[in-house]
Parts: structure tokens; C-alpha cells; sequence
DNA sequence: TGTATATATGAACACATACACATGTGAAAG
DNA sequence: CTTTCACATGTGTATGTGTTCATATATACA
């Protein structure tokens, strides 16, 4: 095939990653890249909260809160329910979730 | 409607993450959220490769592919092995190439 | 209606990041 | 020593990112 250009080894069946998985990957991690998100994150972990809890648990502006939030809305991390004005966010990808609990644990235990 | 705001929380044991755990969560992530690292990584997590090797089959300069590897290098995520003026490179950190090829397999099926 | 509360959004700013170019460094061969 | 090869590094630049302030939207209620 149009693989290689001048008979490289064919040792190993190396899979090139596509463009579109290398966007979703990349983009999960940027999501979890970012302190502020990793903490939403983990409130969010045990927990359904609103905005101001959020910011007033983090000691962050609520603007940064809800900006973040969007953040990880659009990429389905999150999902949301009206309660009257107050809004309640909660995860909604699992696997994200695990990926953040075990690189934590991962820290913690060095 | 509410809650205690001034009280703080006490509903949950929520152990805030600290600064340094936050720190390398957050940097180990980064590390993942570049196509390029992602892509070098990937093509390490089977082989040994020299720097020109990785820059040919991923159709780098050589420069992005020495600077990210610097990048790499200094979170321990890969190392190096010198044979005369070439320099090979391999993974280092087998956590780090499970959250990879996780999330791969995640975006794969969807 | 009008006011209060909760959240979302837009714009501007400072800062970080990734790449390319040019050049530096170090090892091996002549 | 000089050249060559493989790689590292400094710098400029364009683009991306996170936060803040100000303001808009939306809901509940008097």
C-alpha cells in the first residue's frame, strides 16, 4: 500500500491513528488538562451541584464556573437539571470519571 | 430554598485535591492533549524509535519532534538510549501508555 | 408590572503553546 | 583537525486558552 516511501521495516502493523480519533482523544484529555476543570470534575464525581456551590466550594467566579461547565457540556462531561433558577451539573461520561479517579490515585501513590 | 452556604459542607467528605496532586494530574493530561504527543507516543508504545525515524513516519520536522520529545523527556514519559549519533527513544511510563490506548479504544468503538 | 436570584454570555486581556527556521552540540569517520 | 550525521536548542510568531468584568437571559415571586 501508499504506506511508506522508501521500504521502510514492516516489522511491526503500527496502526496510524485517523484524524477523527486523534481529535476525540486529544480533545478528552484537554478537558482534563486544566486544574480548575479537574477539580470541578472531581466535586462532580460524588455529587450534584449547581453553579455557586461549585464556586463557592473551589473559591472561583461564577462566570469561570459557568464557562468551564460549557466547556465540558460540549463535550458531554457533564450534564445538567433545572431546579426553579438554580441549575444542577453532574457528570455524564463515565470513562472520563475513571480516567481522572486513576490518574489521581495514581498521583497520590506516586 | 437555602442551603448552607455559610456552613459550608458537611453532607460529604470531599477531601479537596491539593495543590500538588492537581499539579501532576493536570501535566499528565497536558502531556496527552496534543495530536503530535499523542501521536508519537502512540508509534513508541509498540517500538523503539530514533528521532528521525519518528519524524519521517509521522512527517515531522525534525525540530517539533526533538521539542516534544524534550517535553516528554522531562515528565518521564519516555526515555533514551544513545548508539553512536543516534539517539532511540522508548516509552517510560506504563500508566500513562494505559490511558492512551484506553481512551484510543474508547474513541474507536464509539 | 417590577425586583431579586441564578446562570449564561460577550469582549478584552494576559499568558501559554506549538511550530518553523536557524544555529549549536556532540559523536564518529576520514 | 575537519567533515558529516543525528539531534538539541534558542528565538520569533501565530494561535490557543483561562480568567475577569460587564451585561444579558431566565425564572420565581410580590
Amino acid at each position: 500500500m501508499a504506506k511508506d516511501q522508501e521500504g521502510k521495516r514492516e516489522e511491526k502493523e503500527v496502526e496510524v491513528l485517523d484524524e477523527e480519533t486523534l481529535f476525540v482523544v486529544s480533545q478528552t484529555f484537554k478537558a482534563l488538562s486544566d486544574p480548575t476543570r479537574i477539580r470541578i470534575l472531581h466535586l462532580l464525581c460524588e455529587q450534584e451541584l449547581s453553579v455557586n456551590q461549585i464556586a463557592e466550594t473551589l473559591e472561583l467566579r461564577q462566570s469561570t464556573v459557568s464557562h468551564q461547565l460549557r466547556f465540558l457540556k460540549n463535550l458531554r462531561l457533564v450534564k445538567y437539571r433545572r431546579e426553579g433558577t438554580t441549575i444542577f451539573y453532574s457528570h455524564d461520561d463515565e470513562h472520563v470519571i475513571d480516567l481522572l479517579q486513576q490518574t489521581i490515585n495514581h498521583a497520590l501513590h506516586h
